[in-house]
DNA sequence: CGAGTCGTTGAACGGAATCAATCGTCGTGG
DNA sequence: CCACGACGATTGATTCCGTTCAACGACTCG
């Protein structure tokens, strides 16, 4: 999964390459912000610790997402950035990020775009785990993954997609199948399609 | 509740002020999308219709927000804006904003803030959501949202909030007494107050 | 081969949703 | 001014279904 912004990004800005291995970190809370970071491949969870010690999950990142957005704007990491899984990840500096967008109004459009779409997305998984039906939920979670022939194509695990949409893992395969028995969709692996009616 | 970027927005650019009542909408799906909008009082539906003749809520937009934001790079809405109460809303022509972002690199980024703001509150909120139980959930919710005094100053009401957390407002009003009951909080109308321990 | 993880199924429990009813407040209109 | 409707806030009782705990097979990777 790649971002187009990125792609044409790092045709024109350096740009370094940074593998993590599962539980390696990217960045530490209160650490000062020196990088912009793409997450190409892999999973991350950015975890915040409070005063009083208790630790609060923010995010889970999966490929394809710009790590922290908000982090272009602030000075210190507010969080933790672990690696879930081996990761892939491309690092930008902010001064340079920032003096590139600067000059660059068709570059700060499209990273604006981008951002935009991701708050259009999270509104929509938010929404969804408003549907406390796991069945009704899952299938407005497909329905609105769906491309123009009914397929979905999960680019994460059953499980991860699970998390994504606020299930147990546990229920999600059981309503998966339910739904198939039902003769509401198909599924191959990673693969599902949704059948009319 | 304002927006700083739309405040300083509006001293640059044309806008209209708009008043809807409850259940008067604001555009319609697949209607051509020829203006901005920022709504500074009331509540906001944002829905769509698939072809099936499904409705499912895509977001509920409460005052201080920018309404449809990808509608910024987009030529239809994919969904139905319809007032939830008596709404006030800043309308900018769409055409014009672009223009000044254009002009303006600091307007964009200004804007590409706000956005990475929402982006930042909405993960925030979605793993609150991941959280099973109400207890938790709201108090993970609550030491979020507190200023530097413990206390958390909800601008909507109980009722929205319980919505806006992913609860039934009656479980939210049952979970709220209890946690007072516990002495982890007190309340007064709209205004709590965590306390430590 | 063994560790680790995903995918899968079973059983039991608990707690959140749901339905229902009441009270208070606010605004509206006759 | 009062009656009325609308809606938020509140509490009670009940139900149900999603979580949780547990166990196992399949697969990959070192």
């Amino acid at each position: 999964m790649t971002d187009i912004f990125c792609e044409e990004l790092s045709t024109k800005l350096p740009f370094e390459r940074i593998v993590l291995g599962k539980s390696e970190s990217l960045f530490l809370q209160d650490q000062k912000i020196k990088k912009f970071y793409f997450l190409r491949q892999g999973v991350l969870k950015l975890v915040r610790s409070t005063i009083e010690g208790e630790q609060s999950i923010m995010h889970v990142a999966y490929a394809g997402e710009f790590i922290a957005e908000a982090s272009l704007f602030s000075e210190k990491y507010h969080c933790f950035a672990i690696a879930e899984s081996e990761s892939e990840i491309i690092s930008y500096n902010k001064a340079d990020f920032l003096a590139y967008l600067d000059t660059s109004s068709s570059a700060m459009l499209s990273l604006l775009k981008t951002f935009a779409q991701q708050v259009r997305d999270l509104r929509v998984i938010n929404e969804i785990k408003n549907i406390n039906s796991a069945k009704q939920r899952i299938l407005a979670y497909l329905s609105n993954a769906k491309d123009g022939n009914n397929v979905i194509q999960l680019s994460i695990s059953l499980k991860d997609t699970a998390y994504k949409i606020g299930l147990a893992h546990e229920t999600f395969y059981r309503e998966l199948k339910k739904l198939e028995l039902d003769g509401l969709l198909t599924r191959k692996g990673r693969t599902i399609k949704l059948l009319k009616q």
